[in-house]
DNA sequence: GACAAGACGAAACAATTGTTTTAAGCTTGC
DNA sequence: GCAAGCTTAAAACAATTGTTTCGTCTTGTC
């Protein structure tokens, strides 16, 4: 209203409500009309300031893509035990997908978009792959491949990287039959730090056995 | 055209049509019109055969939920090792989810509909618990109950059995990710056979190291 | 052959969508 | 005070959606 930063004060509003709603809907589920009312605009607004539709689901990446390198926490180094890396891996992408408070909760709001834009991938898709989730994977293939002694592009590597991650995202994809399953159970925002250790012990064990099975090759050494 | 089984011939291609568009584009964005011209039917059709767009949807759980019931792999009988039966339960999930040919594709479809449905779910979702994933879920909890030499209510079955679907999912919901990060590999469908024997080792070692720990409590046992 | 009933197709309906136009408001600099 | 430029609001636009109406066709029965 008053001050020269109001050039973008309903652009920024935009950018918010666009973020919430494609969270909530996805893309094409979600309407202009929907995001300009939360965010107190005319929808004449997203064209003036961004275009079209499309080019306000790319603007979130832009501008959340930033506040969310910045926020995740940072990776152990290399050269700690690789045990204690993958506790904090789990932990921060726990974090990234749950932890909903204050400024994270965009970083929530864009994990929720990516993550649904997984079922129905659009180009975004594509930059989300090359700008983030390749770091992030490398890393994880450093940990898993010190803990199994192995190269950390073998596909044994990949295959227990996958076998960490799903056991993650389960908790968010899978949340609606959770709840159904199991309404008295609390939700997993509240039990974080639990679902945690219980992922890092899983996967440490889970782990050991693959390395024991490739090292004997195979031997299924738990059955009979 | 001339047997008196056409009575039902353009409700039944509706019936197909209907589960891949909803499968493909989830119930929101699928449109009556695309429905109708893979079916070679008119717009109208639906509204004759069904009456609007949300009862031919569960119309489609009607029809193939028994075709999903009676294609299930049966299985194993408890006093089967729960090793084997772990095995066979984890195959029995990724045909169901992956296995993509002749008759079980609908299937396939219909699982597409309801891994879909829970990012944004509606009453159906209600249903596909409570008919079709409690029984599932049941299954696996007795397994991974004598896995662990615990009641199959515990919360650590319910984690554990969490983290032996979640691995499974995880093929499924992170696909488009998957393939932009290891463009290079072969699809899900190519590698069953070899995920399934993964998931189960990385599953069994888990379990094993989520069993000790719970019997010498806290000894993360592989750090350090 | 006439008739009733079930099944289908063409067209239109009302509602909603993304987008655009047009004009008004506001701030800024002179 | 006032024009210029950025920003906003109201209204309409074309396209698409689910839905409905109405007439036509086929089929089986007398």
């Amino acid at each position: 209203m008053l001050d020269a930063s109001n050039q973008s004060d309903t652009r920024e509003r935009l950018l918010r409500a666009a973020t919430e709603v494609f969270a909530e809907h996805g893309f094409e589920a979600a309407t202009i009309r929907e995001i300009c009312r939360r965010a107190g605009a005319n929808v004449a607004a997203v064209h003036y300031h961004f275009g079209d539709k499309k080019r306000l689901y790319t603007a979130i990446f832009d501008t959340v893509f930033a506040l969310l390198r910045a926020r995740r926490t940072a990776f152990l180094a290399p050269d700690a035990p690789p045990e204690a890396r993958l506790h904090n891996y789990i932990s921060a992408l726990f974090d990234e997908i749950f932890y909903c408070d204050g400024d994270a909760r965009r970083c929530t709001q864009l994990s929720a978009i990516y993550l649904t834009e997984m079922l129905h991938p659009t180009e975004v898709l594509d930059r989300v792959a090359a700008d983030h989730m390749r770091r992030d994977a490398e890393e994880l293939y450093g940990i898993v491949g010190a803990l199994l002694d192995e190269k950390a592009d073998s596909e044994t590597v990949v295959d227990c990287a996958a076998s960490v991650v799903g056991q993650i995202l389960y908790y968010y994809h899978a949340e609606a039959m959770i709840s159904r399953l199991h309404p008295d159970r609390p939700p997993v925002q509240e039990r974080i730090d639990e679902l945690v250790d219980h992922v890092w012990h899983f996967s440490l064990g889970g782990i050991k056995q693959v390395r024991s099975r490739r090292q004997a090759n195979d031997e299924p050494a738990l059955i009979e």
